[in-house]
RNA sequence: GGGUGCUUAGCUCAGUGGUAGAGCGUCUCGUUUACACCGAGAAUGUCGGGGGUUCGAAACCCUCAGCGCCCA
């Protein structure tokens, strides 16, 4: 193995070769007989439709991170990939291809229509799995799972009989979202609320006595109305309840009745009901036996009102009506535009109509309940804590959840009914009566999806991959599908197997945003292409920023240059590395006893081992921005600026084997704490290093505690206060960083052991001088031999800026410890610390004002 | 309308009681035994407003304002 790194890294021209290697080599794979302990975390699938978008990016990152640590620390590390077959979006894909040669589905017929589907999918569909390769997703491939494969269908036939069996399933005529242009109807979440300009306007209905004016905007439903609802103690029309009253238009009679739920303050105060159309008015028309009266179709086209409208579209009907009953002076008030929520279809965006239809629902109170159950009593944790809540409120009001939908790409549902109108409920191998036929309705995609963390393990059979990894461990993913899909499968999880809940911990991420922290969309034009980014900076530093960005629940914003800071930094780290390769940098034999050291090796091994300690927990919090950031300055500030230049002066002059050992196992240990997170840097450099194998099943670094060396950690910290000071001191005097300057320390000796490593990062020659000029720094002072005299103006400008400081601080010290109550009430080492900032600074002072002092006579 | 979150440097964000932080950006200087995708140094904030609790508040409580998200 050549034991150099090229003299540049190139992301483009190792990551898929790696990767390959990674899958060849079989590290991503399970083996569920293993004695190991597992960790097992089920990716959420993304549609077979979709490609990778930057949320994607961003989930599968933390999902790899944790996956890749998992394994490292010698778990079963099971991270299994799959893809949802999204039914209406996919369907509406392969009908647009359709209609462009001329042909709509109904031509084709159901059978021919799915085959042409699976053929889409194998020809055009999956396209992300190959993106989830660019970006080092170590998942395992031997196990990939699609919703609509027989083992999964399996999975929704034996669930569906069984829910059915308990009665939790049931078929009913219902208000449900419908919509007009994909004809199906929509569960509650598939409904995309935003605000739209509509009309509101007042209608006088009645004649004579018997008048009320109601307030609507969607005046077209009128002509479906049953009745007309106020409060029972609304004064105002107390007298009016009971009694019937004309509709306009329509020329009927319905009528006034008095129902809770009407607001009193809200329009008249009088509403009307229109049960086939409207939800609200559904519920009050079943309390007070309303009739029901269809007026439009499944296209939303105004029909059976048996009005002159019937057979105009429901927005020119609207117009229409409000037209005709302003003829008849029944219009009272309009207001318009008027801003309000309106439902829109989530895949294709027109506007819902509520409809009144005979769909299949899962009766949730009861798998709810377990579901808010699970999380109440501890059993399965979400993270952040304070998206709890917003869980709990969801589920603890959840309607029931409409699963049939009027589409053929999915799972068909398994009821056939008989000719005399039975039914029955086939599981999986079960055949049907002779002359019975199925229901044509599919399921709710999210059905399937429900029981991915146990369909995909090989449910309903009792295989050994559903005994090693179920339940799973953690499940990732953003805050915006809590309700789509984690409530769900909650739900279903623990519906099916007993009570065991499909995953330890709920781990919700946020949205990428741009970087202005607003929201991606295509039509702001702010969206952002992951891919492009891997092509341009590498799989890892989009990876890092990423990860960087993920403080746990809440949404991020990315910008281009941030990733370009990640690739800076990746470089930053393939320098070091080649430099410290160079200079010897091994990994042979133990590390040299502590006592043998010399404090920077001491402070370097001892920082190494506090970040590994902490970056290990925050990623066990998933509190990956926290953890990214530990290591960064670790690698950068610590390693790099400080501990890579004060060993400089000991790789040129002197033995420096305890350096090159101490610096070899620096390396070791961060690439195996950083590989998770940037997998294909970190494995070139430290197979390079170190001549092993792989570092995917490499060990897990560990913080060692006899490593932990405060007093050496003290002694660096001053050291690089003097280092700073000098800095400063050149700069102020404008002394080029090349120049050499004869100096010399006076110093006490613990930190004049290490003067020819300060002076080698100075730049100064230390000997025997006449100085001109010094710098002070506590009880440590450099002089120097400038050769010349110093730029007065400039060192008294700097004195006297550290004398300001200095001031500041000591008259906050001063004031605290002049407060009895801060005395008697602040905690000792608090006090202490007080103490002690008081009497640095009351010498410093007197330090610096000596020093300026001597400037003005010399 | 109900719920919930946010408001800290020019921008994006960390920071759950003890001297205000990071990245990017800005300014000055610089090619020195890794790295200009770099180094050194510097500037920049009455921590949204007002009240309270406390010896001490960016942090805890109340209140107001603005912005956002979820649900209806």
């Amino acid at each position: 193995m050549s034991r150099e790194l090229a003299s540049s890294f190139s992301p483009a021209d190792i990551e898929a070769s790696l990767y390959k290697q990674w899958v060849a080599a079989g590290y991503f794979r399970a083996n569920s007989a293993s004695t190991k302990p597992p960790f097992t975390i089920v990716i959420p699938p993304p549609n077979v439709t979709g490609s990778l978008h930057i949320g994607h990016a961003l989930d599968h990152t933390l999902q790899d991170t944790l996956t890749r640590m998992k394994r490292m620390k010698g778990f079963e590390a099971l991270w299994l990939p799959g893809m949802d077959h999204a039914g209406i979006a996919t369907q509406n894909v392969v009908e647009k291809q359709l209609s462009a040669q001329g042909i709509s589905r109904h031509d084709l017929g159901r059978e021919d229509f799915v085959k042409k589907v699976w053929e889409w999918k194998s020809d055009s569909g999956g396209a992300i799995l190959d993106q989830m390769r660019r970006l080092g997703d170590s998942v395992d491939w031997s196990r990939e799972a699609f919703t609509m494969n027989s083992n999964l269908s399996t999975a929704v036939l034996t669930i569906f009989k069984k829910l059915h069996d308990q009665d939790l399933i049931y078929r009913a005529e219902r208000i449900i979202n419908w919509c007009p242009r994909c004809l199906t109807a929509l569960s509650d979440i598939e409904v995309d609320y935003h605000d739209d300009s509509g009309e509101f306007v007042q209608v006088r209905y009645g004649e004579g006595d018997i008048q009320i004016t109601v307030a609507t905007t969607r005046a077209e439903t009128m002509l479906g109305d049953g009745a007309v609802a106020v409060h029972p103690d609304d004064k105002r029309y107390k007298h009016l309840i009971g009694k019937k009253v004309l509709l306009p238009l329509a020329n009927r009679y319905i009528p006034i009745i008095a129902d809770e739920l009407v607001e009193m303050d809200f329009g008249t105060g009088a509403v009307k009901v229109t049960a086939a159309h409207d939800p609200n008015d559904f519920e009050m028309a079943v309390r007070h036996n309303v009739a029901f009266v269809v007026i439009m179709n499944e296209h939303g086209v105004m029909d059976g009102s048996g009005t002159r409208f019937d057979g105009m579209d429901r927005f020119d009907a609207r117009k229409a009506v409000v037209e005709a009953l302003r003829d008849e002076g029944r219009i009272m008030d309009e207001k318009r535009p008027y801003v309000h929520a309106v439902g829109h279809c989530s895949r294709c965006d027109i506007t819902l109509e509520p409809r009144l239809s005979k769909q299949w629902f899962v009766k949730v109170a009861p798998l709810a309940k377990a579901a808010g159950d699970a999380v109440r009593d501890g059993r399965v944790k979400i993270e952040p804590e304070e998206l709890a809540p917003r869980y709990f409120d969801w589920i603890d009001n959840m309607h029931d959840w409409c699963i049939s939908r009027q589409l053929w790409w999915g799972h068909r549902i398994p009821v056939w009914y008989g000719p005399n109108g039975e039914s029955v409920v086939l599981g999986p191998g079960e055949s049907p009566p002779a002359g019975y036929n199925q229901d044509p309705d599919v399921l709710d995609t999210w059905f399937s999806s429900a029981l991915w963390p146990f369909s995909t393990l090989g449910w309903p059979a009792e295989s050994d991959d559903l005994k090693k990894f179920y339940p799973t461990s953690v499940l990732v993913t953003g805050y915006d599908i809590l309700f789509f899909w984690v409530a769900r499968m909650m739900m279903f999880g623990l519906f099916a197997m007993d009570g065991v809940q499909p995953f330890h911990t709920i781990a919700l991420h946020g949205l990428v945003r741009d970087q202005f922290g607003k929201k991606m969309s295509k039509s702001k034009g702010n969206v952002v292409d992951p891919i492009e980014f891997m092509d341009k900076y590498g799989a890892d530093a989009l990876r890092f920023t990423l990860a960087r960005g993920a403080n746990p629940g809440k949404d991020q914003a990315l910008a281009e240059d941030w990733i370009a800071g990640s690739r800076n930094f990746a470089t930053k780290l393939w320098n070091a590395t080649r430099f410290a390769m160079i200079n010897g940098a091994s990994i042979d034999g133990d590390l040299p006893p502590l006592d043998s050291l010399n404090a920077i090796d001491k402070w370097i091994l001892s920082r190494l081992s506090e970040t590994i300690s902490e970056v290990d927990s925050l990623l066990e919090q998933y509190e990956f921005a926290r953890a990214c950031e530990l290591m960064y300055h670790f690698a950068w500030d610590d390693l790099c600026d400080w501990y890579l230049e004060l060993s400089k002066e000991s790789f040129a002059s002197k033995d420096s084997a305890n350096t090159k050992r101490v610096l070899g196992f620096v390396l070791d240990q961060l690439f195996r704490l950083m590989h998770p997170i940037m997998p294909f840097i970190t494995e070139v450099m430290w197979t390079t290093l170190t001549g092993q194998e792989s570092l995917v099943i490499a060990a897990w670094p560990i913080g060692h505690p006899e490593h932990i060396d405060k007093k050496s950690e003290k002694l660096i910290v001053e050291i690089q206060e003097i280092i700073t000071d000098v800095r400063r001191f050149r700069n102020d005097q404008g002394i080029k960083t090349s120049q050499k300057i004869p100096a010399r320390f006076i110093a006490p000796e613990r930190i004049n052991d290490y003067a020819d490593a300060m002076a080698f990062v100075l730049r100064l020659e230390l000997g025997t001088i006449t100085p001109s000029a010094h710098c002070e720094i506590g009880a440590v002072k450099v002089e120097f031999d400038l050769t010349r005299s110093i730029d007065v103006a400039a060192e008294r400008a700097r004195l006297e800026k550290d004398l300001a400081t200095a001031q500041k601080d000591r008259q906050t010290a001063e004031v605290k410890l002049n407060n009895q109550g801060f005395i008697a009430k602040a905690s000792e080492n608090v006090v202490v610390e007080i103490r002690e900032r008081l009497e640095k600074t009351t010498a410093d002072i007197a330090r610096i004002t000596a020093q300026l002092q001597k400037l003005q006579n010399p």
